[in-house]
DNA sequence: TGCATCATGTCAGCATTCTGACATAAGCTT
DNA sequence: AAGCTTATGTCAGAATGCTGACATGATGCA
């Protein structure tokens, strides 16, 4: 097909806008001495909270290994809590402190001006149908085809 | 605001698209022995030959340093050529060589047809304005508030 | 009951990418 | 002409993330 503009690549698209998001919230986060993947775990464990180290890295879409070190910064700097040992298998299950529910919610003011400016590009109906498609792609690729 | 799905947050969505648009690339780039970032790499110097180091990382969204390296793989690799010296100012203009366009052709076809996957998923007036939405947000985030 | 399979946490080693810094070259201002 | 600003390529060091591997605990099956 020879494409001859890159702007009208969904995948080079795809990844600038993830680019800009990233930088834009790595620079919003610094403030708070979050990086983006610990808000992102922090995000996760406060909608869901026991939540072992396994299933954060495939929330965060880490490997266990990156998100073992990154939980260890987050324990370090007291912001999650996890018992010393397992309460059952080996799955040890993580909690937000009450210093990390504090930190995360000053946090996500941020973020979430930052995702308002994304979409307020769209009218609202529009920004709906766009996360809708969103969820889609990432379905129609996860399924092998 | 207190979202309660994650599933709902457009932050949350993209970069999930965004992960698997690259697994599923990486995947299906590494046949052909390449990474997602050097393919990117190739495709930009196929629409723009004689294009800079700092200006192929602008364009991958890397910094001129993680180009540097990547480049050198790809010029020792025999994809890629950079004249010894640089004929104004100190931009080396890179190309392709014509085993690099060759290798480039075969691991497009990989490639258009992954994100053709991607969007099979809407009808093509909802995939043209999808992409042209997601050019718009990047540049929402890119300009500052 | 045994045993195979799978998921989890973790260690070690490596690859990739980044930040910080420096010297060089071009363009612009004065 | 001289100096300031910007852009580029590159080096060094550190952070981050990954692959491979292993032991441990749960689960399902013969």
């Amino acid at each position: 097909m020879m494409q001859q503009d890159l702007g009208r690549s969904i995948g080079y698209q795809l990844k600038r806008a993830q680019a800009a998001l990233r930088a834009t919230m790595d620079g919003a986060l610094r403030p708070h001495g979050l990086t983006t993947p610990q808000y992102s775990c922090l995000e996760q464990l406060r909608l869901r909270p026991g939540l072992s180290n396994a299933e954060l890295a495939r929330g965060v879409f880490v490997t266990r290994q990156s998100m073992n070190v990154l939980l260890r910064g987050l324990e370090e700097a007291g912001l999650v809590e996890r018992p010393a040992t397992a309460p059952s298998g080996r799955a040890l299950p993580t909690r937000l402190t009450e210093a990390g529910a504090r930190v995360l919610a000053a946090a996500k003011a941020d973020v979430s001006a930052i995702e308002h400016r994304m979409t307020a590009v769209m009218d609202p109906a529009q920004a709906q149908a766009f996360v809708t498609q969103l969820a889609a792609m990432a379905d129609a690729l996860s399924t092998p085809p």
